[in-house]
DNA sequence: CAGTGAGCGAGCTTCCGCTTGACTT
């Protein structure tokens, strides 16, 4: 019996629908895009209507043969792929590597969520492919591809001497390495502004405390200057409206004047009361911030666990149950089964005070969202926490319950909170305090984000019920605190996730891997979770900054993203796109290469070029034969021509040792090579625990793989791989 | 698993996004 086939991009995703279609169809998954631009060229032909040369990727060949026998067989073939852009280009890859006989069977079919009830009534509403989507897909993956291979090979060029690691760009990796490189500038242009702040401790004749804060001195509120070093005409406009108390001294008077007075009396006492609405649900940009600054999970280890919640867990007795929905998603929509579902659980568990109304439905308003997943929520409610706890490691449980938390208080009924705000005066001197009470806790008592910031600095604390207008109050304490204003803060990798995302730079299914590709450059450091560029991440984006102003900055993708969307609406073509698009950039690209400062022969005068030779690259001479001039690309770099001090001396000579490059890495040399040949290998530090007198020493096997042997070698043969528990190692491996 | 510094005359590197396993190092 013929059946249907349905294809999917995810097995796991197949397996859910697999279950929800009976025995008529077949389910099988693409795993993911079929057809790429191939690796080593460009594979685009700029002169002809930029055609791209689409090839099945390599290590697809089973998932392709898989397919096609299953076409063969089957009566009907929908494509379900993700009904969004890259979706929709993956159902035209499938359409690709069919025969003519397999094609005419071909439907599309659009769900965005896996229910039985979505799945079946899209299997009965099947649509042709959308080619102007498609067609949207690949003009994305074209200029993506453009500016990555166009732009890296001009940063080879252009910073000559990064001959170690191989650099690139591309329209993502190199904003995030802007911003980076921005928020360290300003962090070095930062100067500490010293501000005061004046605390005091009021006391109510029934002996109730409180502190307030001066706030207000003759109608000026106290505030601290808002740029360090300000013009004379701004600090004019500053002071007009406001007041800094900017020195101790300052501070120190008006503390010994308020102390003399002796009338404190309440001038002003306000009640509010506001509403705290829930969060949204998780998409996967929030789940990875969340994770991180809850859970301390680092965005790559949150989305593998997220993987593992989501292709199912055996829970005794159920067999494997996903507990997650989709975990690459930027959409907050969620099924109105699940959303009903919910409403009754909220009713059951909690009561109706924490039910709202109507359900919430939350912001589909935002830029470039494509929408093709739910949330990231649980399947079902009946999987509590509590119930699969003793299925899961800890890790899995706690995001799990995160998950869990967020979503169910997403429905919940707002928080209530009432804030009251207190002002003390004494001539012209006011006080304030603030405090907040919470009426109704509603969603907060499932997802609580207000801990955090529970700073009473601020004057922000208890204050006493019960208090009124004209009440005389006493002055117990005045304490003046000396504060600095603080830089901005680098950014971790998930603070730089939401930069991004908010931006519309980058996708659910590549966040957690941004970050890794300018490691991997040597762009970034990321040093106690901290994103810190490197010299050379430092060069590299100013360089691209300066001659690519118009592709690397936050705005482009969401202009490239305008311009697809009007591909895929079908107003403009393929063609145009590419042509606006190509003829500024190739223009401009042109004219950095040209402007690229070419380094003269010192024997001939010609240019001088690289070249790749038999141990790696090198400047020679372009009139060779010619000239046969060359020069090692580390002269060229204006990396100090200085020899590098040891601060030893040659045991052979006297003379002074320095640090040299070999081709096994650094060692020790004579300076005085090649009159002296004395060589040494740079110490660990670690005495030997086999001899107890020679010193571990780094070296490299044939394969060259680096391990650590003792320097009385062959005297004494101790060799690790691992050093022995590194105490405060001179040399870390990651040097070699 | 154990040594270093020249000279080299050809063509390595790279993008973003969609998916999983099968693989060393």
């Amino acid at each position: 019996m013929s059946k249907n086939l349905i294809l999917v991009e995810s097995p796991s995703k197949a397996k859910t629908i697999n279950k929800y279609v009976g025995s008529k169809y077949v389910v099988e998954a693409t795993v993911g895009h079929i057809k790429n631009l191939p690796k080593t060229k460009l594979g685009i032909d700029i002169e002809k209507e930029f055609k791209p040369n689409l090839v099945t990727i390599r290590g697809k060949s089973d998932v392709v043969k898989k397919i096609k026998s299953l076409a063969s067989k089957a009566e009907n073939i929908y494509v379900a792929t993700d009904p969004d852009r890259e979706g929709e280009a993956i159902a035209q890859d499938v359409v690709d590597i069919l025969d003519e006989n397999q094609k005419k069977k071909i439907q599309r079919v659009l769900f965005n969520e896996i229910t039985k009830k979505a799945v079946n009534n899209a299997l009965q509403q099947p649509i042709k492919i959308d080619e102007h989507l498609v067609t949207s897909q690949r003009a994305r993956r074209v200029m993506d591809r453009i500016i990555g291979y166009q732009v890296s090979p001009f940063l080879w060029k252009a910073v000559i001497e990064s001959y170690g690691s191989s650099l690139s760009a591309g329209r993502v990796q190199s904003v995030a390495l802007r911003l980076i490189c921005e928020r360290e500038e300003e962090i070095d242009k930062f100067v500490a502004t010293e501000y005061w702040s004046i605390v005091a401790v009021f006391v109510t004749d029934k002996g109730e405390e409180f502190r307030a804060k001066l706030y207000e001195v003759n109608g000026k509120q106290i505030k601290i200057l808002p740029k360090p070093n300000m013009t004379k005409e701004e600090l004019e406009q500053f002071l007009k409206s406001n007041y800094a108390i900017t020195t101790a001294d300052i501070a120190n008077k008006i503390v010994e004047i308020i102390k003399n007075k002796k009338d404190f009396f309440i001038s002003d006492l306000n009640k509010r009361e506001t509403r705290r609405n829930p969060y949204p649900p998780f998409i996967t940009s929030t789940l990875q911030v969340e994770a991180s600054r809850k859970l301390r999970f680092r965005p790559r280890r949150t989305m593998m666990i997220a993987q593992n919640l989501y292709e199912g867990i055996e829970i005794g007795g159920e067999g494997v149950t996903g507990l997650i929905t989709y975990m690459r998603t930027d959409s907050t929509r969620l099924s109105e089964e699940i959303v009903s579902d919910t409403r009754n659980f909220i009713a059951g568990n909690y009561g109706s005070d924490y039910l709202p109304e109507k359900p919430r439905v939350f912001d589909q308003k935002k830029k470039n969202v494509q929408d093709a997943h739910e949330a990231i929520r649980p399947t079902s409610l009946s999987l509590t926490p509590e119930f699969v706890k003793p299925y899961l490691d800890e890790a899995q449980f706690k995001l799990y319950e995160l998950i869990w938390k967020r979503f169910i208080a997403c429905q919940m009924e707002a928080a209530k909170l009432e804030t009251t705000t207190v002002s003390i005066k004494t001539d012209e001197y006011v006080f304030r305090a603030s405090g907040t009470a919470v009426l109704f806790d509603g969603f907060q008592k499932l997802y609580d984000e207000t801990s955090e910031d529970a700073n009473d600095e601020n004057g922000n604390g208890k204050i006493p019920a019960g208090l009124q207008l004209e009440q005389k109050l006493k002055l117990n304490e005045l304490t003046p605190n000396q504060h600095f204003t603080k830089p901005p803060p680098r950014y971790t990798e998930s603070t730089l996730i939401k930069e991004l995302e908010s931006n519309g730079i980058g996708r659910p299914s590549t966040y957690a891997m941004i970050v890794g590709t300018i490691i991997d450059r040597k762009y970034v450091e990321q040093i106690d979770r901290k994103l810190c560029p490197t010299e050379l991440g430092k060069k590299v984006s100013a360089i691209l900054v300066k001659n690519f102003p118009d592709i690397f900055n936050v705005n482009f993708t969401a202009k490239m993203e305008g311009e697809l969307d009007l591909i895929a609406e079908g107003e403009i073509g393929y063609l145009q796109v590419l042509n606006d698009f190509y003829d500024p950039f190739s223009k401009s690209l042109k004219e950095v290469e040209d402007k690229l400062e070419k380094i003269k022969c010192d024997k001939c005068g010609s240019d001088m070029d690289i070249k790749v030779g038999r141990y790696g690259k090198f400047l020679a001479c372009t009139n060779y034969p010619e000239c046969k001039n060359i020069k090692s690309l580390k002269e060229i770099s204006g990396a100090s021509n200085e020899p590098e001090y040891t601060g030893e001396e040659c045991p052979k000579c006297g003379s002074r040792t320095v640090y040299r490059e070999g081709k096994f890495g650094r060692f020790i040399g004579c300076e005085k090579y090649p009159d002296c040949d004395f060589t040494k290998i740079i110490s660990t530090g670690i005495t030997c625990p086999q001899c107890n007198q020679g010193e571990l020493v780094p070296r490299r096997t044939k394969k060259k793989r680096i391990f650590f042997g003792c320097n009385r070698y062959p005297d004494c043969d101790y060799a690790t791989w691992k050093l022995p528990k590194a105490e405060e190692p001179a040399v870390t491996e990651e040097e070699y």
